[in-house]
DNA sequence: AACCGTAGCAACCGCACTAAT
DNA sequence: CATTAGTGCGGTTGCTACGGT
């Protein structure tokens, strides 16, 4: 109880009294209240609607309640990999914009978007210790992680018991087909979906050069599991200079993983909830990079 | 069982933009 | 043109749940 009285605050305004505006989490009265005002005088003019709704709550909270939390179409729940994928995709072209890569997620909103970023995203970089918007970071999201996402989601295309729901999936290719830019990631006939490496962020000079001709050269997405593939990737993406350095040993673990189903690559019997952000991908990456330092 | 640290998420804040006056 | 109200957006905060010790 005591939770839903803190953090009361007085209205500057006119009646201060009357006016005390809460603050904090909503109850479900206030939920119900505002549902059946939006219901009845649909949504926008906020400030009026926290007036006249009874509700002691300002405009912008009530537009934030209902934007983020009421609105019928939000979709509740896990993230998919398909989702995941087209954050990762569409926050290297367009960077925080939370709200414009929401429009691309259908009942998903700017703040879950922003949310799923911080939490996940960013905890990864930190656990390599470097920042989310380095090169090396933008690297490793790029030529490491987007290809196993890509994988998984196809390995689980495949299989039919680990697939994500068929409505995330034909969200997604709806998604990317709505992007304008041709050089957006597409879905391909076989509805495997493929990563147009074109529309990540601009890298530094040299490993760009090097990484067009690398990545246009991959119109297989296996080959991206290919171990000689990835360890180039690692090499030339990350700016690995000793080209020997990450041994096909490491490669030889990696496939291991793989073998076991444990996560890497096959989708397996995982919650939807788990991700590519797993610490086996962290510790790969650790690898890799002090390897190659 | 109690405590502590952390991840996830809902909500708030401040600023910017836009349209109406 | 200046002002103001409404709205949108990105960053940040703080609460809750949960797992580990």
């Amino acid at each position: 109880m005591d939770v839903y009285k803190r953090g009361f605050i007085s209205e500057t305004s006119r009646n201060e009294e009357e006016m005390e505006l809460r603050k904090g989490p909503w109850t479900e009265e206030e939920d119900s209240m505002l549902k059946a005002h939006v219901n009845i005088h649909g949504e926008g003019r906020w400030n009026a609607v926290a007036r006249l709704s009874g509700l002691r709550r300002t405009g912008k909270s009530c537009r934030l309640r209902w934007l983020n939390y009421m609105r019928p179409e939000i979709k509740r729940g896990n993230i998919s990999l398909e989702e995941q994928l087209l954050i990762l995709e569409l926050h290297s072209r367009w960077g925080n914009r939370w709200s414009k890569i929401a429009q691309h997620l259908p009942g998903r909103t700017d703040n879950e978007i922003k949310n799923y970023w911080r939490t996940r995203v960013q905890r990864q970089a930190k656990q390599l210790n470097c920042d989310v918007n380095s090169k090396q970071f933008k690297d490793a999201m790029r030529y490491v992680w987007i290809p196993r996402l890509v994988e998984r989601i196809r390995a689980s295309s495949e299989s039919p018991s680990s697939q994500p729901s068929t409505t995330t999936k034909t969200t997604y290719n709806d998604c990317i087909s709505n992007i304008s830019s041709s050089q957006m990631s597409y879905a391909n006939a076989s509805g495997s979906v493929q990563v147009d490496p074109s529309l990540l962020p601009e890298l530094s000079g040299t490993s760009s050069d090097s990484l067009d001709t690398q990545v246009s050269s991959v119109s297989d997405l296996t080959d991206c599991y290919n171990p000689q593939s990835l360890s180039n990737y690692l090499h030339k993406g990350l700016g690995l200079e000793k080209e020997g350095a990450a041994t096909w040993g490491r490669d030889e673990e990696f496939q291991a993983t793989e073998e076991h189903g444990n996560g890497l690559l096959v989708g397996g019997g995982e919650s939807s909830m788990d991700t590519v952000w797993n610490e086996e991908n962290v510790w790969f990456l650790q690898q890799q990079l002090r390897d190659g330092i």
